[in-house]
RNA sequence: GGCCAGGUGGCAGAGUGGUUAUGCAGAGGACUGCAAAUCCUUGGAUGCCGGUUCGAUUCCGACCCUGGCCUCCA
């Protein structure tokens, strides 16, 4: 059983064959940093930081890149919309994304890399370009990528250049000798940011970055490059033509793109200004709920945030730790250990099935599922053969993969039940008080008076359970 | 116009050349004073037309429809 991963280049499932036995070296551009990151960038960055966990769990060392473009048209003209500073509006974005990455549950990546820490590199990438004939300076300043010079040109995206409308128009990037050229290197207007090159004053181009920035911390070739599929044309096909170009080399072996965000099955872009801010999200939910959302999709289509999928998600995940919880007070030291490990072994190979099948965490979530099920219908009986905590802890540790569940279940649910108590306006003193009284019209068999009483709790969110041993209650999910 | 995805049960949404997706919702049952939760059982689907095949939702072709990209975007 092996890793099977879609590669965009070659639209087809194959086998996951690094280009150095045990060693992963993968890419995901990251965000450009003009604003409050989005719960598409959430999307992406969940999605490739449960792809690492997964080659890890798999036994490969990982070497993950990502970066932040912290230096672009829009970071200048936000900035300067606000009168700061580029250098500094980009570092306070930097940071806030930071942290609600951490908020998500992302690892941190092996090098969080930025363009503007890399200019040398660029420099001397687009120099090599330019003296290769790959790459050409136009009498303004700018030099830009000479599209015909590099044949393959398409083989990612399958754009045919004479067939689409490829690249910015002359009349808008004068100096071009062919509209489907592209900017490497941009000269700086008259007081704007601005490095030195030996081109004159100016910036990198966008998509020149992630070139170097591949080159410099993970060499001429790489096994996975990744992103959101927005970025198949014409970012990655640029770095494609840019990187082959300088080496001759094939750039990336595997090329992962994960689905776009859809708001209620309307398209969610910059254009259209309807995107849902993660910050906005991570105030509402927590990392677990929206891991959850995010992962139960796969990963390569697109995903709708509906209205109900977040609070669904939240029962899921609540209900999930509320499993846990429950075999606390439960004594499985009878269990039959054979059984046990049968039925562990079972859920493993379920996992990995899923996984392994182009990181299928949707199955994963299907199977979970069944697991819970499972475990529910044995708590159910008065005996088990199983060992439920056993089994358990075989599930926390393969959900460490997703990253959800990672959590003490007291814990967690403590914190749901405090946060709803508080928004719904009701004290754990109340609902006890209501309890005790329901206790008593009960013992009184006035059903009138203790159905009243649930009634009114259920519309604060709470709901009750009755059981031999006396009333619980829960929230009302 | 070019490239690409997809059309599945009430809704969302997978896999699969012949056998269960899964979740939510629905029905029946156990439990309960009645409920809730949980468990057990259960109904219901593969856009349209051809073809390949013993057999297609799954492969091939035509058609109809939806969406995305071709301009900054994860």
């Amino acid at each position: 059983m092996s890793l099977k991963v879609y590669n965009v280049l070659t639209r087809t499932k194959e086998e996951f064959v690094p280009l150095t036995p045990g060693i992963v070296k993968m890419y995901a551009c990251g965000i450009t940093v003009s604003g409050d990151a989005h719960i598409g960038h959430a999307y992406q960055s969940v999605v490739f930081d449960v792809i690492t966990r997964y080659l890890r769990y798999l036994g490969y060392d990982v070497k993950y890149v990502r970066n932040y473009t912290d230096v672009d048209d829009k970071i200048i003209n936000n900035a300067a919309k606000t009168g700061e500073n580029p250098i500094d509006f980009a570092e306070k974005y930097m940071a806030q994304t930071d942290k609600e990455m951490d908020d998500l549950g992302n690892a941190h990546p092996s090098i969080m890399a930025r363009a503007t820490q890399c200019i040398d590199d660029i420099i001397n990438f687009v120099q090599k370009l330019i003296d290769s004939g790959h790459a050409y300076v136009s009498e303004f300043g700018d030099v830009y990528f000479r599209l015909n010079s590099f044949a393959e040109y398409g083989k990612l995206s399958h754009i045919q250049t004479d067939k689409n409308d490829t690249g910015v128009r002359k009349d808008v990037e004068p100096g071009k000798l062919n509209d489907l050229d592209f900017a490497l290197w941009k000269s700086a207007k008259p007081g704007e940011i601005a490095w030195k090159s030996p081109w004159g004053m100016g910036r990198p181009g966008w998509h020149i970055e992630c070139s170097a920035m591949n080159l410099k911390y993970l060499g001429e070739q790489i096994d996975i490059h990744g992103g959101g599929r927005d970025l198949v044309f014409p970012h990655h096909e640029n770095e494609i033509a840019q990187s082959e170009a300088l080496t001759g080399k094939q750039f990336a072996k595997y090329w992962i793109h994960c689905g776009l965000v859809k708001v209620n099955g309307q398209k969610m872009s910059k254009s259209l200004n309807n995107g849902i801010l993660l910050k906005d999200v991570l105030a509402k939910y927590d990392a677990d709920t929206i891991r959850f959302a995010l992962l139960r999709n796969t990963y390569s289509a697109d995903i709708d945030i509906t209205d109900a999928l977040l609070p669904e998600s939240l029962k899921h995940v609540y209900k999930m730790y509320s499993v846990f919880a429950a075999l606390k007070n439960r004594d499985f030291s009878n269990a039959d250990s054979v059984k046990t490990d049968a039925k562990i072994q079972e859920i493993v190979v379920e996992f990995e099935k899923a996984m392994n099948d182009n990181f299928n965490t949707l199955e994963v979530i299907a199977s979970a599922f069944g697991w819970f099920n499972f475990i529910n219908s044995e708590l159910a009986k008065k005996t088990t053969e199983y060992d439920l905590q056993k089994i358990s802890a075989k599930i926390k540790e393969l959900f460490g993969v997703l990253n959800i569940l990672q959590q003490n279940p007291e814990d967690y649910i403590n914190k749901i039940k405090t946060n709803t108590l508080h928004q719904n306006g009701i004290t754990e003193q109340d609902i006890e008080k209501s309890i005790a009284e329901r206790a008593t019209a009960k013992q009184n068999k006035d059903w009138v008076t203790a159905d009243e009483i649930r009634a009114k709790l259920l519309k604060n969110g709470i709901v009750l359970k009755d059981a031999p041993d006396g009333t619980t209650w829960d929230i009302d999910l």
